[in-house]
DNA sequence: TACCGGTACTTAGTTCTACTATGTAGTGGT
DNA sequence: ACCACTACATAGTAGAACTAAGTACCGGTA
């Protein structure tokens, strides 16, 4: 992965991953396909699992542990208030950060 | 500063600073002071200099120091040619970084 | 039977960047 | 003599993504 991709996901992956579950649940493996699948090629297994414990102990998820059928059970995340919370929070940071970014690159600079 | 904010500035703000220097050398208290005039109200003094003395070693800018008439001399920062291909890669990781979270935010996710 | 690829999760240790907190210095005004 | 503002520096801390390695379950194949 780029080096600055690398800082740049910080604190941008947490509200990815929050916005990949809004109305969906999902488990470990599946998210981190569908990052992959979105063009985050590059993104390390460990991190996804690593930021889903983080989340989790967070209290912005919800947890259910289900059979699969090829492989280790799944542990499925469900966002919650909390995390709808959280969320919102993040694309308030977002929509203020990515303004002003987009202000510089306006003005040329 | 929010929590958020403070992750989501890892990577940002050496861009940041960057795309402030194009066009326009300036030294680190002026620059301190124009991120607070663009609303980065909670940037520690101290976050900028270190940044300003990890970009120099990096050789992104070159240094020259400038005796000010209101207190010690000032270190004024230009952006070289290196700088200008950093921050050059700067605009791609943002833009593909941003296309996709605002592609999250479309779905309504 | 033994092996391998795909599915699925875990975690110890490293690196990088922003923060906190504090310190040093020069200038001008009261 | 003191204070406010200007101007830079840095040691130690915290947080998040990475590397690298491991565990475990299943199906197909040699």
């Amino acid at each position: 992965m780029g080096k600055q991709m690398t800082e740049m996901l910080k604190g941008t992956l947490e509200g990815i991953v929050l916005a990949l579950l809004t109305g969906k649940a999902a488990y470990g493996y599946e998210i981190t396909t569908q990052l992959r699948e979105q063009g985050f090629t590059e993104i390390a297994e460990g991190t996804v699992y690593a930021l889903l414990v983080r989340i989790e102990q967070k209290g912005l998820v919800d947890v259910e542990k289900r059979p699969s059928e090829k492989g280790p059970p799944r542990k499925v995340y469900t966002l919650n208030a909390q995390g709808e919370n959280e969320l919102n929070e993040f694309w308030n940071t977002w929509s203020f950060l990515s303004e002003r970014i987009e202000e510089l690159r306006k003005e040329g600079k």
